[in-house]
DNA sequence: TCCCGATACTTGAGAGTTCAAGTAAACTGG
DNA sequence: CCAGTTTACTTGAACTCTCAAGTATCGGGA
């Protein structure tokens, strides 16, 4: 007994994910060209930047930047090869390891940040009006609340 | 002179990400278990079924389930190693290529349908008001707009 | 104390995506 | 009519992500 979609919810549907998936490759592409990274390497600095210390366990980072450990594991990998980020084993507990974000990542996330910014305004702000935006925002809450469990 | 977001911004901007980012890998995950191909080769073959004779020219496809060209032609490479889609040259225009959705393709499709409509009523529909749901697409569809030209 | 099950993270292989470059056919102006 | 451009698609390499399995450490009970 499929509840299929009707013309109506196909609609939604499609337009929801062809938004979302645009403004996603949108921001991804920005970044690359502009900065050399994806998307979840920013998210990794821009969260490494705002923590005391500029240091996060794995763990937690991975759950701040929404990611699994394995993906935040090899993405650290990467950022510490090119010298954004570093990784200390912590001596209280020798399984968890902080990934500590270094001058040269914090400097890298400075030069990227405006360019950045400014395609955000571009991709979605500056489409929508305070009133769109600020639905918007409630709905996504809601699409977001059941994940806690 | 970057045009900072303030914290209300970067509130909305962060849930939206985030929303937008749980309900694909939702779904990339369901497909992924249940059916064996990513959401992407979904997309494909429910372009095709949907298309006159079950076929579409590559070009077409990729714009349809707004893909470059180069992505669509890899995965329509690998939908065809499993014998889900087949290529055929067109003879009025030696460049283009027509991808057809063979039998087996659109039974595998029939087969994965129930389970990925259930999974979006779940992560999606099921979550969202009529009066909502009505508001996120008309938002969506101003943020997609811009991307015709 | 020793063992067993969590916990924290890493690793490797396989798969998909991207970007740039490559092929081939069709059009187009001189 | 034919050089040069455009169009349609493919290919290969580099990179990221996922999933499953692996390592190391910690905590709690017999």
């Amino acid at each position: 007994m499929t509840r299929w979609l009707d013309d109506d919810e196909q609609g939604a549907w499609r337009t929801f994910l062809a938004a979302s998936q645009l403004v996603q490759e949108e921001l991804d592409r920005q970044l690359q060209r502009d900065s050399g990274m994806p998307h979840a390497y920013y998210a990794v600095l821009v969260k490494l930047s705002e923590a005391p210390d500029r240091m996060l366990r794995m763990s937690e980072l991975a759950a701040e930047v929404n990611s699994s450990q394995s993906r935040l594991s090899h993405a650290v990998a990467r950022l510490e090869e090119r010298g954004w980020v570093r990784r200390e084993r912590c001596a209280a507990d020798k399984r968890v390891s902080w990934a500590v974000l270094t001058d040269e990542g914090f400097a890298v996330l400075a030069a990227a940040a405006p360019g950045h910014v400014e395609a955000v305004r571009q991709s979605f702000f500056d489409l929508l009006d305070p009133e769109q935006l600020h639905r918007l925002t409630e709905i996504c809450a809601v699409l977001l609340k059941r994940a806690a469990p």
